[in-house]
DNA sequence: AGGGTATACTTACGCCGTAAGAATCATCAA
DNA sequence: TTGATGATTCTTACGGCGTAAGTATACCCT
């Protein structure tokens, strides 16, 4: 009864819809569901057929962290450039927070690629208009962004104070005490990122 | 000839041991070579019987991350605290690239048990002699901890600089000019937590 | 009309984690 | 001494994985 598909009609696929549809999994269902059978029956179309605008696995998951690192918008800086860093951590975060089954990923795989290193080149031209040296510029990306991955991939494990309330609280006095503060995740990480940033500007 | 072992014969496997071999193997080989059967070949040992000692393979990669971070020395602050913050994020850095193939395991699994939390507590107690407060201290030790993380996490991927080698560097002028310095990634760790900790000084 | 090329499917191999159960040993009570 | 009990290990098997190799079909250009 249903028209089921023979060899060589084509479905159309591309990478782009297999990087798609592979995101979209991973989003539902997480990076373990994410297997080349499973996304070959998502895209209604045998595993094997996935290898024909992917190499492999590994490729596709670079593949996902690639895209996910170029949906973030160019950062700008003006002078100073402070702000404009603090816009950036917040997008890359936002970024992250959007896909959060990926951040194991961001966390294992390298997200070099030519698009990349031209976002690189322009935030370090927009950061040397802003009154920054090129090496000094790459530095306080370099910080900023290793930051931001480390915060998110910390809290993405859980709040540790969240993890307390099974336990024993009259153990840990101080943990409990501090834990009593509301202090959400956000918080916590505007207070380290203002710290981080105004750090970097003091230094140099 | 070889005096083969049977069924019933006690090898005097124990969960320590096992965690051992498993971090050994990691070490060596990589996470993907860490297979039930590759432990138990390492342990001379079938598979199945590692799980007399470990309930299922999540918990034996618990176990090394709970392993390696209590590897970590309980940091100890005086006045002012913020060298101690320094000697801690050097230390979980060190314990870090120690076992750089688990890095990707501490980046997705929490790393709070029993023991852990206590050395927490006893951050809490000596960083309020120090004179900081403990909801104050416990937002600057999860600052720390993930910004360690996270530039190491960052810096294993490869460091950007190094990737610049087989393009052509004539199109990122600036990144060119930037790599030109003597930066390593210890350099670079450096510069970035002097400023986080001066920050985080400074703000409270 | 016919051959080349792109696309999709089929089959198969060697891995994986682990459930279920059988075999052997050490210990101890009767 | 014997026999039951529990601890420890090995054996077998299942379903899933990534992917190499080969096959079939449809479209396009001459």
């Amino acid at each position: 009864m249903t028209a089921r598909r023979t060899r060589g009609h084509s479905v159309g696929l591309t990478r782009e819809a297999v990087l798609r549809a592979a995101l979209a999994l991973a989003d539902r269902e997480g990076l373990k569901a994410l297997s080349m059978r499973r996304l070959g029956a998502e895209l209604d179309v045998e595993a094997m057929t996935i290898y024909h605008h992917v190499p492999n696995k590994d490729a596709l998951l670079d593949g996902l962290v690639e895209q996910l690192v170029a949906s973030i918008a160019p950062p700008v800086f003006e002078t100073p450039w402070q702000e404009g860093m603090r816009d950036y951590a917040q997008s890359l975060r936002a970024a992250l927070l959007a896909h959060p089954n990926l951040v194991p990923l961001i966390a294992s795989r390298p997200a070099i690629t030519a698009q990349n290193l031209q976002a690189l080149e322009t935030a370090l031209e927009s950061l040397r208009s802003a009154g920054l040296a090129p090496a000094d510029a790459l530095d306080v990306i370099y910080a900023v962004t290793g930051f931001v991955v480390g915060q998110v991939v910390t809290a993405s494990e859980g709040d540790p104070v969240d993890q307390l309330a099974p336990l024993d609280l009259s153990e840990f006095p101080l943990l409990a005490e501090a834990a009593k503060g509301p202090r959400d995740a956000e918080a916590r990480f505007v207070f380290a990122l203002d710290a981080l940033v105004s750090g970097l500007g003091s230094r140099r």
